[in-house]
Order: C-alpha cells, then structure tokens, then sequence
DNA sequence: CAAAGTTTGTTTGACTATTCACAAAAAATT
DNA sequence: AATTTTTTGTGAATAGTCAAACAAACTTTG
C-alpha cells in the first residue's frame, strides 16, 4: 500500500472529530469545503486526503457525517479497543490517568507501571502501580499494545527498550527526548516545550520586526 | 526576513535539548553528525537549519556546546522569561502548573483562570484563580505574553476570542479543537488524541500488512 | 425534464522541504 | 611543512506536500 503521509493522518484525526461535533448537532450531510472552512484549510486538501481510501462523497451534495465518520473510524483503527500501558506515575501521569478523551476514542489505560518503590503496589484511578521491572507479566496478561511513556527524560530510553523486548510496537512518548527504536516500532513524540518554544521564537521575530 | 520552516524551529528545539545534555556530561565539541544520529536524522539536516541564521560551527571541528546552544536560545527568544497564563485548572491545567520543563526553559505560569465559581477564588501550586471574566486586568497587570489553553472543546474558542481582546498574541493549545484567530495571532495545537490515533492507524495497517 | 448550480475526485502544476555532493576551511598526522 | 583527514556551509538535485482547476456526477430549480 502506498505509504500516507502524517500530516494526513493527523488531519483525518481532526475530520474525525469535526464530524463528531457535526453529529451531535444533528448535521446529516457536510461538504469537503465547510470541513474545510472549520479546520482552517483548502478544501481540496480535504478531498484529496479522503482520496487516499476512497470515496466516500455524492457529487453535487457532499459527505454524510455519519458515514464518512465510520469510515474514518475504520481507517484510523478505532473500531477496536486498544489496551494502553501508562509509565510514569508522576504530574503528567496522573493527569492522562484521568484524560476522558482517551477512553472515549477507545484507547483504554489497563497498566500502570513506576521505578518509585514508595508508588509501586499503590493504585491510582483504581488501577494498581507495578515495577517497571516486571512489565512483561502484565503486557501479556493485561495484552498492552500502546505504551504511553511519562517518565523523565533520563529514564525514557530504558523503559522503552524494556517494554520493546515485551513486544510492546507503538509508543506515545511525553520526555524530551529522542527515543531510538528498532524500525517495526513507531514512536510519537509529545513535546509540549517544542511548541512553547515555537511560540516565543514567533514573538521574538514579531518584535524585531517592528 | 525569510521565512522559516516550523519543522526547523521545532529541530532546534531539540538541538537545544541535545545541547543542553551534552553540556552536563561536560562535553565541549560536537559535529552535526554527532547531533544528526543523537536525534535520528541527516547530518545534512542539522547544518541546513542552522544555516539559516548564521555559521556557528568550525570545519574540520564542529561545533562548541555552550556556544551553539546560547546561539539557538538567542534565535528561541529563550534569553527572556516568558509570562504565561494558564486557563483551565482541570486535570491537565494541574499538572501543567508542575510542569518543571516549562519552569527550566523560562516559561513562568504567572496566571491561572477558571469559569467555574467553586474554583474562583481558591489556590493552586501558589498562584490564585482568577475568572476567566475579569481576566484583561490580570493579563495587563501580569504581563501575559502566553496563554496556555486547557478547557474542554467546547469553551477553548470562546476563551481564546477573550484573550485575543486582552492582547494576548500566542495560545498553546491543548483543546480538541481549531481555534481561529486574526492573522498576528499564533496557535499550536498539543493534541494527544491525535498521536494516539496516528498510532493506532499504524498498528492496523501493520496488523492488514500481514 | 432540461438547464443551472453544486460538489466531488483527480490531474496538473507550484511550492516546500530534504538530501546529496562537494569545495573550502580547519585540524590532525606524518 | 606538506599531506591527509575531518567537517562545515551551501548550491543543485530530488522528493514530498499542498493548492488550483476542471471534468464528471449528482442535485436543485424552474
């Protein structure tokens, strides 16, 4: 298959979730251009986005929410539940541990792993803290397939290694860092000081060109 | 000025954090080669980024640590400490108030603003939150430069159009949603949705590709 | 039901980003 | 001090992404 690209899959995302919207206002059909209009791009980057997988569009009216959203759904896999591990029971942790977002497109947080003896056999948002040491146990038994790493910087090239060799493929990864993996596992970086720093480099720019 | 790529300032960021590390373990050189594999990309890479705002390094040699890394905070506008106000203090709001990351790079929460009446009023990490109503005296008096979003969906455009009015010319955004804002305004979007449905998009065409 | 109006899907062209490749410059070696 | 090695900085080549534009297909209107 052809290989996709990012900006396009990130983007699918977004129509998924403007569909979504337009759903729950009772909107039956939309077309490429108010998909468009709401997300701040050109309507034929939405219809050549959709392009990729098929057509999904009536000619003269436009998309169907709800169809278009199922194909979507379909595309981007989210017709499953995915079982998602959780490493790093700190400030960030803590916070997904309870981010709604992520169970409601299906991405269920089913472990939660630590180094801190003092965290380790506690439990948060009623799921109980294992040692990071004895992940692989719980991958298999618990069938982890996405890991979302929360741990500082140091630590994050170990702990993924480590939940590598428990086949754990796919990785949502919140230390700044780059994170080296072998080329069947992918890994997405979540980087929040990048972007800060994107914005003070724009008003720095802004400033001097006054 | 030319204008420069977002995935180059975003690089740099990185080169910074690279830097920064490097610096710690005390080392004084290293070539764009060294910086390329650290960070998984082309050497090549590296000098085309920073070729854009100058010649920092020495052939035959490389680069010096400390130099290069002041050299891209200047281009950063990481010089200064920025203020920023943080509306929202749910889930996430809270773990970005302890967010060490932000604190190191100059990124000062100096404000924190919520709509909901029994947080109004009350303290979080040491600072005060305010209502999102009366929040132009507060961005004034503070000198909010940054606006970091973490309400649901449905209030982020709302919030964003009040700040807009108050000043405030750049927004992190971590609400599920296209904020639209006048062409001297900046938004970036932190969305780990979509990360994890990138992810789980790459496990099903894996799964397909069987 | 014919004509006018919409909107898709896709081809083509424009633009942007990345990599290649190499001369120039400096360091290291003999 | 001459030669070899290393590494930068950059123009040229390649690859990738996005936008314009239009025929084809469908809807709506008169």
């Amino acid at each position: 298959m052809k290989k996709i690209s990012d900006s396009t899959i990130s983007r699918l995302s977004t129509y998924y979730r403007t569909l979504s919207r337009l759903i729950e206002q009772n909107v039956e059909t939309v077309s490429s251009d108010e998909i468009a209009e709401i997300n701040n791009i050109t309507s034929a980057q939405v219809r050549k986005d959709l392009s990729f997988f098929g057509s999904f569009g009536k000619r003269g009216l436009g998309y169907n929410t709800k169809d278009l959203r199922e194909e979507i759904a379909k595309i981007l896999g989210l017709k499953k539940q995915w079982n998602v591990a959780l490493v790093g029971v700190g400030n960030i942790g803590r916070a997904l541990i309870d981010y709604a977002e992520f169970k409601k497109q299906g991405f269920i947080i089913k472990a939660l792993f630590d180094n801190d003896p003092k965290k380790v056999n506690t439990e948060v948002g009623g799921l109980k803290i294992y040692d990071i040491e004895n992940s692989c146990n719980i991958v298999k038994k618990e069938k982890i397939e996405i890991a979302i790493i929360a741990v500082p910087a140091k630590h994050a090239q170990a702990v993924v290694d480590t939940l590598v060799q428990c086949g754990v493929k796919a990785f949502l990864n919140f230390a700044p860092v780059t994170i080296k993996v072998p080329s069947d596992v992918i890994v997405k970086n979540e980087n929040m000081s990048i972007e800060l720093e994107a914005l003070s480099y724009f008003l720095t720019q802004n400033k001097k060109g006054d």
